[in-house]
DNA sequence: GAAATATTTTGAACGACGTTCAGAAATTTT
DNA sequence: AAAATTTCTGAACGTCGTTCAAAATATTTC
């Protein structure tokens, strides 16, 4: 039985991985704890540690979950013909619906943090490329004079900015909009962007 | 002596601040540690909890302090008379200048979650008004249309924006801009948002 | 198939952490 | 200066992530 070493190890991971989105998606990534997160798993506390490395590499798990599922939200809500405009409002609604609709989730994202000095691993990085992928186009169309480093440079830019809107509304800070303001406010800005960017392209 | 009493005890806070702010300056917020605090402080262990709450309360001490920084910072970067567009930009780049220089201070102002349930204390939330303060009228001359209300909200929007490019950037996230081209892009960003801002009005 | 060997799983134990609190030290009152 | 009060102290507690010797299980050998 060479294949079930290797399927009860793949059965673990997931059942940990189960367990530890659970456990976020109801009392936040601070509540995540090594012995709660192997108890809902079935297995003793060091199996985790056989499975990964540690409790930050199973977050990393969780997130990359996270962001496909994100991933195909964004994917979904994108017109497949439409002025750019029209499709980065799209784009920006979407991200604001997921981040709402699994807030614990999509808060681990971008709470986690690494030990100082410690690289996230490659894998998990190109996980992230979905944030920006479906951006690219439109602002293409918006942009034709940008070369492609600059229009990705820019696309991460435009992306930084509706995620910071949002980060601080859900994080409910002093200088975040109002959650129930946020959808408009972030439309608000998409249209500037869009028509600044826009307009950037004709000087 | 009836002052010293109390002397003694706003020493004891100011010591325990200096060392925490020290602390996070050249370890960042998860190195902030009660034990190594009390110790730069010059005092004991238990000390701490007799002049604040608990750590939470001393990271919002030194997160009070970063702000009045930076928001001097902005005062001081904000021209008194100008273009919308140039105050906004100069008040962009001082963000971005203030971000850079004290990131590790700055960090921890973003990083820092009080537990699930506990609100921020007033006297603490007002010191956020600052990130927000300048950006009010220069926006203002953009849309003369606005409320009051939806003035400062978009002005939260605003912040929020070039807050997020800064924020993913600092992070060395996958999705953030290289620290190199930083700068470039929150400028970019602010312009676009203040032409596109500037049309609304016209709508 | 049983003994020997290799692998996997286990959970008690470790060190570090934030926080508490009974007692020691210092101060104030009598 | 003795008594009463306040302040300060650091050992001790509970919880955390992580480790690792030993137990349990699986594999190989004869």
């Amino acid at each position: 039985m060479a294949t079930t070493r290797e399927a009860k190890r793949a059965d673990l991971k997931r059942r940990l991985v189960d367990a530890a989105e659970a456990q976020i998606l109801d009392r936040g990534l601070a509540g995540l704890k090594a012995r709660e997160v192997t108890a809902q798993a079935g297995c003793a506390l060091g199996a985790l540690y056989t499975a990964f490395e540690d409790l930050d590499m199973l977050v990393l798990h969780v997130n990359a979950r996270t962001l496909a599922r994100l991933g195909a939200a964004l994917h979904a809500a994108c017109p497949k013909d439409g002025a750019p405009e029209d499709i980065l409002q799209a784009l920006a609604g979407a991200y604001v619906a997921f981040a709402c609709a699994n807030q614990r989730l999509w808060s681990a994202l971008f709470e986690h943090r690494l030990p100082e000095g410690v690289e996230m691993p490659d894998w998990h990085r190109q996980d992230h490329a979905v944030l920006i992928a479906e951006i690219i186009a439109p602002l293409g169309r918006l942009r034709p004079d940008l070369e492609p480093d600059a229009l990705r440079l820019r696309a991460q830019t435009t992306f930084a900015a509706v995620h910071g809107v949002v980060q601080l509304s859900l994080q409910g800070r002093f200088v975040g909009v109002p959650q129930a303001r946020l959808a408009g406010e972030v439309a608000a800005l998409v249209s500037a962007m869009t028509r600044g960017t826009h307009l950037a392209a004709r000087d």
